[in-house]
DNA sequence: CGATCCCGCCACATT
DNA sequence: AATGTGGCGGGATCG
């Protein structure tokens, strides 16, 4: 508590001020010491308390500079003033301190009032996570620890681990450099990239891993040969200096903590266990296991996940396996990152920070990755060198700054979304463990949100483990995440369902969005076009639930092949369907290619994309997440949104609206609008789905970025869902337009949703549309995403299913339609591995197949890594 | 009793 | 040699 009052009090500048801080702090620390523990009572210990004693005390704990300079002085000065003030000294600080500490004592300090996350947390509350540029703030770790009590050692686990994220860095002797989160997910994204070349693969099987893992203990080391362990990314060094070469093992703290993260984003389940992280970390470093080795590992890894918890990305859960039930932690920060490594194009203004080249260079530090080399230059960085200093270099961002900015709210936003999701994720938890489906129960009812429309599109989410799901709305969907669990087992399986995407949707009033805009005219003018479009339409439609059940009935039927794909695809499974989904889109385009026309082959794709979307998130949820990864690797897919709200009542349907300016632009995103009814002011909202410019190029590209973002938007009313949306995802990989609006738009509904508090959420995965429609059509689908879900196999349909979704449809319907097809055809590939999924187990082979998505992945990745490769030789 | 993880010794690195 | 860093793991707490 105290820590927040503080942060807000103090969140402007750091340090600086420390005299002040100090001051307060110790003039606190009887008064705070209730609350925080510290030490202090400690440090007084012995002596004779005067005041000097307590000088001396605070003196020790600071560092020798500390304690030579004023700040003795000041603090104590302070500190009589202020507060004990006049009198003489000892007596009041007896007193208080006496009084104190005693109760301190008593009370005991417990350890958790001394845990490092706490601490963490005060440490981070003096810094602002968004520092002005103009600001640099420095800290000494000397006055940190004296400050908040303890002792140097512990200052420096913190630090390490955010160093690790580039939150900080080194400038010199005890002293670091505080940016804040402006190149978070900057930093992620590297790491995300970087963790795919190197345990991409591992991931995949993550659950299967697991278990082996546990047996073997860990072979898995196979996949990642040689890396050593050395920085993956080393921010260090983006000069090189001497150090580079570096020695002392390589801190192996940042070095863990940076892998402890790629960890999590390249799960899809985003959910990583103490000891399977544990065991990689140990492999990697080297082969020897001791169980000691393992067990002082463990330690290593709260340390640093306690530092992650505070930092708000990652958070304690815990797994259910066979064995039982296991520590691990979930990862909640941001799961896609806005700045595209692919495509230099980068508009917005995020994009390119870099430059220069590819992005992989840019990525800085890259990876150097799985194989060891690095990389050494970002020379490009160089250029920006924050606080160097000296020696070290520090070499912190080497973002651009104006990608700052987006990251930032992107930051925030996924910070809120975070929130929120959480908020979520607990209610479902809640209910029942295993329940994850609990949800899903009813999936008619007005529950969900979907009432209002008959189809919903909903956004996926993770779940988190535990939780879950949620789903469709209506009808249709369903479980699929479930369903997956399901099969593995019935509760727990958190990690299956953790990958699976899932929505939620409490109440009514929902909304969402999806991106495609397309299709709205697609749906319309044909129905037929395919499961995909209609979930374009679908979440366009769901808004205007009216209309939306037309569409959606259309939809399913219409939609031949596409349509059958999903269904049959469940059945089939697989890859295929990508093509399948293609071929429908295509006909859409003709359709709509009015609008499309207006923008040919983009519009086209958009739309395609959309509906590729559509159709995962239709299907099973969980496809959509596979495609993510394949798309990138990632698991970015998965992530979630959340939703959350609070709201209040209900949402009522009539505000919300969709607006749809696609109309007018068909090609343009679509955009949910969702008025706000009188009640909620707040939000409205609105996203679009993607741009269309950018998507009208159609390329492939885009639809990896797809990601429609869509975005829920609560109305006031609504309030009391939370929706999400999520633009799925490719993005990483995409090129540019896309992602860029993607981000641009969530950013935007972020911020007004933040402002007026509902809760908003957009993810980045990918939505998922239920179909639900009144008509029999329908059913048919019903049945079929049941089964997926439940059977066993549950995921390996599901997979398929997706896959189908997403890419694959926009190739094809590029060609037909317009033209210009990209050859993007490898996207296919990638969609299957985004069905990877977790889960499953079943399929494995086909989500190896990843491989080629990760072709297309990698190809960027690969490219950087050859180019890196070869720049380095 | 297993999960956490505080605490601080001590080795290595840097001054 | 002094001081900065940070690996490491014993053992106390927590749940």
């Amino acid at each position: 508590e105290n820590i927040f009052d503080r942060s807000r009090m103090a969140p402007k500048t750091p340090i600086k001020n420390e005299p002040v801080d100090l001051s307060k702090q110790k003039g606190c620390t009887p008064e705070r010491n209730p609350i925080t523990p510290v030490k202090l009572t400690d440090r007084h210990q012995p002596d004779p308390w005067t005041p000097t004693a307590n000088l001396k005390i605070l003196v020790s704990a600071a560092s020798p500079d500390m304690r030579d300079r004023e700040k003795k002085k000041e603090l104590f000065r302070p500190i009589e003033n202020s507060e004990q003030s006049d009198t003489p000294d000892s007596l009041q600080y007896d007193m208080v301190d006496d009084s104190t500490v005693d109760e301190f004592e008593k009370q005991r300090p417990s350890r958790k009032q001394k845990s490092l996350g706490l601490l963490c947390q005060k440490f981070l509350a003096r810094y602002p996570s968004y520092p002005l540029s103009t600001e640099k703030t420095t800290i000494s770790l000397d006055e940190v620890a004296s400050i908040l009590g303890v002792e140097r050692r512990r200052i420096y686990d913190i630090v390490n681990v955010l160093e690790s994220l580039h939150l900080v860095s080194r400038v010199a002797k005890n002293q670091y450099c505080w940016h804040g989160r402006h190149n978070l997910s900057q930093t992620l994204k590297t790491l995300q990239e970087a963790g795919e070349l190197q345990y991409g693969e591992l991931m995949t099987f993550q659950h299967k891993e697991q278990d082996l893992e546990y047996k073997f203990g860990e072979r898995k080391k196979e996949t990642i040969p040689d890396t050593q362990d050395r920085p993956l990314l080393d921010f260090s060094e983006p000069d090189c200096t001497s150090a580079s070469a570096n020695s002392r093992k390589d801190k192996s703290l940042r070095i863990m903590s940076q892998k402890f993260v790629m960890l999590f984003l390249v799960s899809k389940t985003k959910i990583v266990t103490l000891d399977i992280a544990a065991k990689i970390l140990i492999e990697e470093t080297q082969d020897t296991v001791d169980h000691s080795k393992f067990k002082t590992k463990v330690r290593r890894l709260y340390d640093i996940a306690n530092v992650l918890t505070s930092l708000g990305l990652i958070k304690k859960v815990h797994v259910t396996e066979e064995r039982g039930r296991k520590p691990a932690f979930k990862w909640i920060g941001p799961v896609e990152f806005p700045g595209k490594t692919d495509e230099p194009r980068g508009n917005k203004t995020t994009s390119d920070p870099l430059p220069q080249t590819q992005r992989g260079v840019c990525a800085p530090y890259q990876i150097c990755a799985t194989r060891r080399q690095r990389f050494t230059r970002h020379a490009s960085f160089n250029g920006a060198q924050p606080c160097e200093g000296t020696r070290r270099k520090v070499s912190s961002e080497p973002n651009s700054p104006r990608q700052e900015r987006q990251d930032e709210y992107c930051s925030k936003m996924i910070n809120l979304a975070a929130v929120c999701r959480q908020k979520i994720e607990e209610d479902t938890r809640n209910p029942s463990t295993a329940s994850t489906l609990s949800l899903l129960p009813v999936p008619g009812d007005s529950d969900f949100c979907v009432n209002p429309l008959p189809q919903a599109v909903f956004p996926m989410v993770q779940a988190d483990m535990p939780n879950l799901a949620l789903l469709n709305g209506v009808s249709s969907q369903t479980l699929h995440p479930s369903t997956p669990a399901a099969s593995k087992t019935e509760n727990g399986k958190p990690t299956l369902l953790p990958s699976q995407p899932f929505l939620c949707f409490p109440s009514s009033s929902l909304f969402m969005l999806c991106g495609g805009l397309q299709e709205n005219n697609l749906r319309e003018t044909l129905p037929t076009t395919g499961e995909v479009e209609n979930r374009s339409a679908e979440a366009q439609a769901a808004v205007p639930p009216a209309a939306c059940q037309k569409r959606s009935s259309h939809k399913c039927t219409s939609p031949s092949a596409p349509v059958d794909d999903e269904e049959p695809a469940a059945k089939k499974q697989t890859m295929e369907q990508s093509d399948v989904p293609l071929s429908l889109v295509v006909p859409k385009k003709p359709f709509e290619s009015p609008k499309a026309e207006s923008i040919p082959g983009s519009g086209c794709t958009p739309a395609v994309h959309l509906e590729a979307f559509h159709l995962d998130l239709a299907s099973p949820a969980a496809p959509e997440a596979a495609d993510k990864e394949s798309t990138k690797a990632l698991d970015s897919q998965e992530q979630e949104k959340w939703s959350q709200n609070k709201d209040l009542d209900e949402p009522s349907p009539g505000n919300e609206h969709i607006s749809k300016e696609n109309a007018n632009q068909p090609f343009l995103p679509q955009y949910l609008y969702v008025q706000p009814t009188a009640g909620l002011s707040s939000f409205n909202f609105l996203f679009s789905a993607n741009q269309a410019p950018g998507a009208i190029s159609l390329a492939a590209s885009q639809l990896p970025s797809l990601s429609v973002p869509c975005v829920v938007v609560p109305s006031a009313a609504m309030a009391s869902f939370p929706v999400v949306c999520s633009p799925t995802v490719t993005g990483p990989l995409s090129p540019v337009p896309d992602g860029s609006f993607s981000a641009a738009a969530s950013m935007n509904f972020s911020m007004s949703g933040l402002a007026s508090t509902a809760p908003v959420f957009i993810g980045t995965t990918a939505v998922v549309t239920p179909k639900i429609s009144p008509t029999p059509s329908v059913d048919p689908q019903q049945p079929a995403h049941p089964t997926l879900h439940l059977s066993p196999c549950g995921a390996l349909k599901l997979d398929s299913p997706v896959c189908m979704g997403h890419p694959v449809t926009l190739l094809k319907l590029q060609q037909p339609s317009s033209a210009p097809l990209t050859p993007k055809s490898i996207r296919p590939a990638r969609h299957e591995a985004f069905f990877k999924t977790p889960g499953s187990l079943g399929g494995p082979v086909a989500w190896k197949k990843n491989e080629g998505n990760q072709t297309r992945n990698a190809s960027s990745v690969q490219r950087r890594l050859e180019i890196s490769s070869t720049s380095p030789d």
